[in-house]
DNA sequence: GTGAAAGCGCTAACAA
DNA sequence: TTGTTAGCGCTTTCAC
């Protein structure tokens, strides 16, 4: 069942039938009824592979995430699938997994559906599987990558806002012993969190302690590691902030069984705001960045490159800030030293 | 840049470049060396529409889901999408977030992409938008609707396996006053889960009581609402099964909140085992519903249609089981009853 | 072992 | 306002 098809049930040609179905204004409304009827009656959808194969664009924007198992990204992907379909395209996703070796074979995936652009929410370090990309002329947009080129644009998390937020707010509570638990070492979008915390501390006239500043791996097991390690100093932190949520609720997991309370003996800030944050006990305070502004800004950055996909790209920014919640408290005055440890 | 162009470039014909990529053994060895070398060069990817177009089919699957907010639809699309994948199959993916209206929208983007079959784990409870489906004669596999025709496939949960174990093992603890918080009321998966529940119960020679079995929705509220419900009654249950950990989530949130504690006040049992169900507090003892099984059976129920798109469908079962973690726990001699409700 | 050519369904330029 | 037609890139039959 094709347009000419249709064409010939409606008694038009299958150029009518494709001017109805994309809605031009040069055919007569008796036409356009008559043929919308048959396809009603019939139930035609057209083809859009013929489509795709015309004009070279599919219509479809790629969207390439790391773990789908770190609620963050379904609650990203979510939004984007929703900005995406209403603006008539359509969504390829893609999850890596931190794996690199898929990385190839996604990019493949996308380059042979023609996708009309990709957005890159996974920050692995190796930028040669995206030369394919730049070569077949596929407009990127990435995470925090810092980058810009033709057909390159790049959505930066504005770290500062919410840092400096959470830190006012542990510096009145008392606070002058702030640890951090990082993402994975070696991500741009890691390093830029750590740098943010860092220059966050010193504008509140506190001093970064190294050996409260531990890597992650943005996942439970890495909160529950790094948070161990923090624990087991002589000299401990009285607030933590983490890389993402995830990360502070394996930190948060680590205390409770220790036996130590949530906030009285220790305070925890989050990053992302999940929908598991308000569901942990005790809620977390966590640095919300907002997943629809995000997403709304890597569709923006995408359609920025539709007329000519060798634009020259733009920084795009999207802000952070803090949502208190209970996890956070006073400072204890003297921090139990030892004693209590393991 | 298409097959031409890479024909030009190594004095060969389209022809015989679709048949190196397509690895045909009809080309002379050395011939499929120099095509595959101008390939690399040139960084050539076949376009998919042009073959789509030629089929009629596309190679890609539809996967329609709910709700990718509950961490069980992202650990199944996990497997799902790397399944295909591996198979050299895409995956068009589309969730209809519980609203109806975007259901038709959904079944268009799979119709309109041609893809070559449609996993639903969406239970919606309409079935009218599907007739599009099977009269563009596109296979679709559901999740536990029970029916089955030309081009029809089902995956049944077999729900019994679980929850026999479930009981077994909270009949062992002592449990004898056993409460449900089910899913969304009208939903087939749910009333499924209710009756093998009911089954279970008499099979280990209890009675199931009314006022014990409550609806939820599948999420952290509906978990809270019906749980707070139960603790309300003058005589509690002293366990409660629920449809889903993310309802468990809820629950044990409420249970926590009146000061209780779970498994020595009152013991929960999830029903998924999510990832989460290691990470809340206390562990959650489950009814594993294994995800990569459960996709594997519904990829394979796809192919089962790959021949004929119109061949009669099969009745798909995967089992769920027993896992013990630290939620459940022996049953209180007596339930303290009323005085300690809110 | 390789090439020529038709055709998949749609769109847009051009013709009427 | 509507129709005719070429062509998008690929596969495959048939011919060589």
């Amino acid at each position: 069942m094709d347009m000419r098809d249709i064409a010939k049930l409606a008694g038009v040609s299958s150029a009518t039938v494709s001017r109805v179905i994309n809605g031009s204004n040069l055919v007569r409304p008796e036409t356009v009824e008559r043929v919308r009827k048959v396809i009603e009656e019939v139930k035609f959808f057209p083809n859009t592979s013929a489509t795709t194969l015309k004009y070279g664009r599919s219509g479809t924007y790629g969207l390439i995430i790391p773990d789908i198992t770190n609620p963050f990204f379904p609650e990203f992907l979510k939004c984007f699938e929703s900005i995406v379909v209403e603006n008539d395209h359509e969504m390829l996703m893609a999850t890596t997994d931190l794996h690199s070796g898929h990385m190839q074979q996604t990019i493949r995936r996308m380059l042979v559906r023609r996708v009309d652009g990709v957005a890159l929410l996974a920050s692995e370090i190796e930028t040669e599987p995206f030369e394919s990309l730049v070569h077949n002329r596929v407009p990127l947009v990435t995470m925090d990558r810092g980058h810009i080129a033709n057909g390159l644009s790049d959505v930066a998390i504005n770290n500062k806002s919410g840092m400096d937020q959470a830190m006012l707010h542990l510096k009145e509570l008392g606070h002058k012993k702030i640890g951090y638990i990082g993402g994975s070492a070696g991500l741009t979008i890691s390093e830029h969190r750590v740098e943010a915390f860092v220059r966050a501390l010193k504008r509140v006239d506190l001093v970064p302690h190294p050996e409260f500043m531990r890597h992650g791996n943005y996942r439970v097991t890495g909160g529950m590691a790094a948070m161990t390690e923090l624990l087991s100093l002589k000299d401990r932190p009285t607030a933590v902030l983490t890389a993402n949520d995830v990360t502070a609720v394996g930190a948060m997991r680590v205390i409770l069984k220790m036996g130590l309370t949530i906030p009285r003996d220790i305070s925890i800030i989050g990053f992302d705001d999940i929908e598991l944050s308000d569901i942990v006990h005790p809620p977390l305070t966590t640095l919300r960045l907002n997943r629809y502004d995000l997403a709304k800004t890597f569709y923006d950055a995408l359609q920025h490159f539709k007329a000519d996909s060798r634009t020259y790209g733009k920084r795009h920014v999207v802000k952070t800030n803090l949502v208190i919640r209970e996890s956070t408290g006073p400072a204890r005055k003297r921090t139990a030293t030892g004693s209590s440890a393991i």
